[in-house]
DNA sequence: GTAAAACTAGACGCCATTGTCTAAAACGTC
DNA sequence: GACGTTTTAGACAATGGCGTCTAGTTTTAC
């Protein structure tokens, strides 16, 4: 009756099919109500209306308010982070159709990481509550968008060996190739609204397109689609 | 007795250098707590504390809550619009020196309108409170950065006329200009830290040499991809 | 089927905050 | 120096949220 929440069960033991239920139904609605209220402004009532709980119920679980709150952003920050490494695993090898490849990769990065509800909720969340949280959000840091440009930098730098690019910096070059793909939507993105399919398209491809002018292979540049001619090509 | 609260005259009429000073002291604590804080999580307490005003003074002034906050966004986004035009009216104009120009522009636009107090505002109170006060921001999405890409895109436009660049779309590239700026920053910029004037000027370095890679002027380009050169620089 | 565990609904005390009110003090102007 | 305005400090009720408790109901496990 004391132990009941141990946070670290969820897929362990017996008794959790109704209460990992619960338990994942509490989480999604505190994410929603907090992420719309900040902390200050969200109320145990209010998430336990959203997830069909009784409040008691969320008091049970997460002892108070702040230790749902660090449930809610490990919770996310761990879906982010899966979903993150899944799609940089889908970032391109190999030189041929290079320009369409980073396209889909920036499509697949700015859908699926930054301008989904997790996207959203952490950045929201770390911009409001990063000072007050400072050692929940340093591993965000630390393994969130920080990860992305170490890993992006890799991959980057696999590209170059292959010839495909050209690039001094690779660190910067990932950061590039990552505020290039939010230029357009920075709007949107702040004020958390969902771009469509075509606006994702369009502003991935406006990045891709000028990321290769600056450090894309010169010489090579075949004829396969020289739409706007690199800096040299002939 | 009743009618001491307008809120329009501040630069008028007789009794207002005491006043005006107060309201100011207000305004500037409020943004301070609201930023801090939120709205829901600011109280009228610690912004009198922190303008050292009493409670009521506030109330006088300010009916309620809601008016402060509303003031005080108004009031920012005065400053920070006067600061944007400001910064932009020195838009390098000529081809001479572009990159050493457009380096120091940026560090500009950077330092005095997105790192600095306003700024940071601005940006995560349209991220916690735009849903909830849409006509606020709305006129803030219009005029602040809205108005910074279209200005941006017509400087741009300048220099392209002036063959100094070469653009296809020049909203696309303004929008790019500001990304790129940003690259280096961003972390800084979602936790709301301070760069130091080396960090400005490194972001802002990185970003106008791989800006001008991608738009600069190709002609006098030689074949062995200058390290650190502008693309038209001897 | 039964017992233990989990959930619900509601009441409760507590505390922080909002916004009002009042009486006294400080201020500025003539 | 007197008067009107502004500011102050504190008391005040009202509100709402947090976290606890209890009693009753449902679900789960064996």
């Amino acid at each position: 009756m004391k132990d009941r929440m141990t946070p670290a069960v969820r897929m362990t033991g017996h008794t959790q099919r109704g209460q990992c239920a619960k338990r994942m139904s509490i989480l999604d609605a505190a994410a929603d109500v907090f992420c719309r209220q900040g902390f200050a402004g969200a109320s145990i009532d209010e998430i336990a209306a959203v997830a069909c709980v009784s409040r008691q119920t969320i008091y049970n679980h997460y002892r108070e308010k702040e230790t749902l709150f660090v449930a809610v952003v490990e919770d996310v920050m761990n879906r982010a982070n899966a979903m993150l490494f899944s799609v940089l695993s889908t970032f391109p090898d190999r030189a041929d159709d290079l320009e369409d490849e980073l396209t889909a990769f920036a499509v697949r990065l700015n859908k699926n990481c930054i301008c989904n509800h997790d996207g959203k909720f952490l950045r929201k969340l770390v911009q409001t509550e990063g000072e007050r949280y400072p050692h929940l959000f340093e591993s965000w840091r630390q393994q969130g968008p920080g990860k992305l440009t170490t890993a992006l930098s890799a991959l980057l730098g696999r590209l170059a060996h292959k010839q495909a690019l050209v690039i001094d910096d690779f660190d910067v070059a990932a950061r590039q190739f990552v505020a290039l793909g939010n230029a357009d939507l920075q709007m949107m993105i702040l004020l958390g609204a969902t771009p469509t399919d075509e606006e994702l398209e369009k502003a991935a491809r406006n990045a891709v397109h000028t990321f290769l002018k600056a450090y894309g292979k010169p010489e090579v540049e075949k004829a396969g689609q020289p739409p706007q001619l690199a800096a040299i090509s002939g």
